[in-house]
DNA sequence: GTGTAAATGAGATTGATTCTTAAATACAGC
DNA sequence: GCTGTATTTAAGAATCAATCTCATTTACAC
């Protein structure tokens, strides 16, 4: 069939970003699709990432380092970002944010949107590697 | 006195990032500063902010249309962040986020530090001026 | 097939941030 | 007051993520 040829990339971006846990960039997923879709631009993945999070079909789960990161789980949870190797874990949805997001209304007397919750920190792998060079 | 002339310039960033509220970036710290200064640099901004976020003097509230922001108030506190103007507003202090640090520290096994907790949405002044459009 | 609109590739451009280098400054020891 | 050393700085160059441009390709309706 392959009706949809028409968004075959698109697609594969949405797809990638949604089976990959690493809250990926848009050249890690460049990176990751460009072996099997030769033809990848750059500039469409950066295009399609901007277009998805417009309409709330992913996130980003904001800057690392300079760079973009996104989340295909547009469902509110938390964050670890590690400060040492950049990496970002999902940790458990958040359970609290209701009585805040009225607060933050209140408060602000504006329209409250998405709630993002993030730690950061350094990572098990991250400790554990710092501790064999001191060694 | 003036002993400390050394740390002039650094003293009026540092400064200049407390008496404000507005969450500045470099570039508005530097045409904040630069008419009373007028040879400061915007190297300068940056290098010294990078350096004061290194010391946990100031925290960066995150990336906002592309542009780093900072706080210099370094309590653990939530921000509203407006999608249309960029602003970001203050909200109040945390008062949940211990027992999370705990959850995270466990879930991730690694060294959690601080905490961020941030909403999305737009800002009553976006608000108006988008309905005094439409009228 | 032809037309139209959406999607794309490739490279140019932008713009925030960082780096480099040489000059200015503070201060300690003389 | 000088000299040496380390810190701080200005200015501009360099970097790099992200966006823009525009010509080309593709899908699909007629």
């Amino acid at each position: 069939m392959e009706c949809k040829k028409h968004f075959r990339k698109r697609d594969a971006i949405l797809t990638c970003l949604r089976q990959t846990t690493v809250h990926p960039s848009a050249e890690w997923i460049y990176a990751q699709l460009k072996p099997e879709i030769p033809d990848l631009s750059i500039g469409t993945v950066y295009r399609n990432l901007a277009l998805f999070k417009e309409k709330g079909m992913i996130i980003s789960v904001g800057t690392v380092k300079g760079v973009e990161r996104f989340d295909g789980n547009t469902e509110p949870h938390v964050h670890f970002v590690c400060t040492e190797c950049g990496g970002v874990l999902d940790l458990g949805t958040i359970s609290v944010p209701e009585e805040l997001k009225r607060k933050a209304a209140t408060e602000t007397g504006g329209q409250v949107g998405t709630c993002q919750l993030s730690f950061t920190g350094i990572c098990e792998e991250c400790l554990r590697n710092n501790s064999e060079e001191t060694a």
